[in-house]
DNA sequence: ATCACGCCTGGGAGCGCTCCCAGTGCCCAC
DNA sequence: GTGGGCACTGGGAGCGCTCCCAGGCGTGAT
């Protein structure tokens, strides 16, 4: 954070006068500041000594104005920020986009999209060209925001499709991958009556954990019991239900994947309540690896995503995009690994 | 999210094809565009026609070049994104911000400072004027960011002071009332052999909320043991270790007082560890009465701070600054009251 | 000497808005 | 009939930058 002595005008400099105060012409000292190849040495010492006299930081607004870009891009929740703080995947997106920006001159803005009303001004904001560019993450599977942001030929890139033949460019991980690895470890260890708990299902990502269960169990030849299945919202409370309700339907489970670690949470206090031990009367595995995995009792063997790799991934993928460079269609979608990290509660 | 049918352009109009369209001038349709009261009524139906044929937006770059204005305000965050997304001070924070500015037609930035990098892009980002005003949250004491923002006259407000005598505007609640009505609640309830496990010091907060146990310690003439105070850090983990001092120093301890819920959580796990029970053997006081209070067993008795509001707050002194109603000093800080919610685990 | 070519350079022409001034037209009072 | 006031209007002059074109000046080939 540098203070530059000089700095104590109330008018802050323009261009024009640090020109003048190098003895150069505007297009030179213009030229210095954005680093261009062709100036000579001379010229550019004298603008940078200017600069630095004078404490020159270029107008932001101007220089989008006349060039046409904001070096900003949004980080877009459409969430209460209640969900977005209780969930380790928005906290590892934005650490990896924060990281993927460091050495840009690109400044990161967090936007919560939460009412009718934040979105209309969103949508003005983006059609004002305030940003260069905009980062989706938990989109739910009917939202138009994505499509508008097209229409308004604003770069984007989704965190997570909203569904199997997403159109706009996105990160996701392998989601059924993870809920199928998932479930094959609980068959593995020998567990025979495998419940799960799933998201909300308008939410792709929830269906495909779904799907990565059943595909599970029909590797493994096992029968797939619809009373097994019960339905989650990703909140501990909502898994807490869920598992109520699967151990009313079903008392004979000896294991339960859960589509979040903060639903398999709720599923152990709910276990707790009815006083099956965990793992000795039933396994759990929750996804997404979170702090909340590691505090659980029994530690919770969980999923992991990459999710700061996802937000740096997405951030490459919209500066490509912002500069132009949008190559074929396969370097516009990007599907990353997860992995299963076994811990005591299985 | 309105999406006018004809604006399918590729190039977006400006205000002067929009005029052209009304027949009308330049100005009288800036005048519409911005709510003049000073237009007839018959140009104003025109221009506002004009607007929404064309699919009509301001240029936000334009607009905030010729004004001086960007209407965007930063949230800003000096800390890891892992301590941000952890507490629930935050989130208030941005939900009360939020809702502060939902009527207003400013876009609320969150910006995350977390290396000396990041800090000095934000610096230059504030000197290139590309937002009329900052929020900061959680200002460490010495932090020279508040003086830097001063004197590049930008408005700010703090949320939280960093010491007694804080120049910068600021809002901030009762810590000291807090923690002194969480002690006096404790020895009320009979428990005499009270502890502390504080924050980090290098936060006023953290300061003042021990000197609210020793002020009421001092009231219910109480003798302070240096011995029954252990520093954490505000995290779980610190709060474990914290008690794990406190319970080895003086066993025979019968309640504690943790400056944070999240320190108390990790208090709980300590004192469960050394076979105490709560609250029988020792009753438990938590700060912030976040979730994890409430999640607690037994569930927490804490000190709620009121973070929406000073969310709001903070929102409106900030717009009072930059409109430039700042008002006798007395309107430059406000003070909020905490409130005592007794559960379980006291 | 002449010309062509490269390297640098200055500054005009915008970018799309807001601000403001000088009108224009009209109505009413004297 | 004249003057003053009021309601509304058009458009010039910027805001501070980037883009680009025309030109100056040296160098080497002819």
């Amino acid at each position: 954070m540098t203070a530059p002595g000089a700095a104590r005008h109330t008018r802050r400099p323009t261009l024009e006068e640090v020109a003048a105060r190098a003895g150069v012409g505007r297009g030179t000292a213009s030229r210095v500041v954005n680093g261009s190849p062709t100036v000579s040495a001379h010229s550019r010492a004298a603008v940078e000594a200017a600069v630095e006299e004078l404490g020159y930081v270029p107008n932001g607004s101007a220089r989008a104005l006349a060039a046409g870009s904001t070096d900003s891009i949004a980080l877009v929740v459409p969430e209460s920020e209640t969900r977005l703080f209780a969930e380790p995947y928005f906290s590892g997106t934005v650490s990896g986009v924060a990281t993927a920006l460091a050495d840009t001159e690109k400044q990161l803005l967090l936007t919560l999209l939460r009412t009718p009303k934040e979105r209309e001004r969103f949508a003005r904001y983006v059609r004002a060209r305030r940003i260069d560019g905009v980062l989706l993450v938990s989109m739910h599977a009917g939202d138009p925001l994505p499509e508008l942001l097209q229409q308004y030929e604003m770069p984007t890139v989704l965190g997570g499709r909203r569904s199997a033949d997403e159109q706009v460019p996105y990160v996701d991980c392998d989601n059924p991958g993870g809920a199928e690895a998932a479930v094959a470890h609980l068959l593995a260890r020998g567990r025979r009556r495998i419940a799960t708990v799933t998201g909300s299902l308008d939410l792709y990502a929830a269906q495909c954990r779904l799907e990565g269960y059943r595909a599970a169990l029909r590797h493994g030849d096992h029968p797939a019991d619809p009373r097994l299945v019960a339905q989650g919202d990703f909140t501990e409370e909502g898994g807490r239900r869920a598992m109520g309700e699967l151990l009313e339907r079903c008392p004979q489970l000896d294991a339960v994947f859960c589509a979040s670690d903060l639903m398999a949470s709720g599923a152990r206090l709910a276990l707790r309540e009815a006083g099956r031990r965990v793992p000795d009367d039933v396994a759990l595995v929750g996804f997404d690896d979170s702090a909340v995995a590691r505090h659980l009792d029994p530690p919770l063997t969980s999923v992991r995503q990459p999710v700061e790799l996802m937000g740096r991934e997405m951030t490459g993928l919209l500066l490509d995009q912002i500069a132009g460079r949008t190559g074929e269609s396969e370097a516009r979608r990007r599907l990353l690994p997860t992995e299963l990290v076994p811990r005591g509660s299985s």
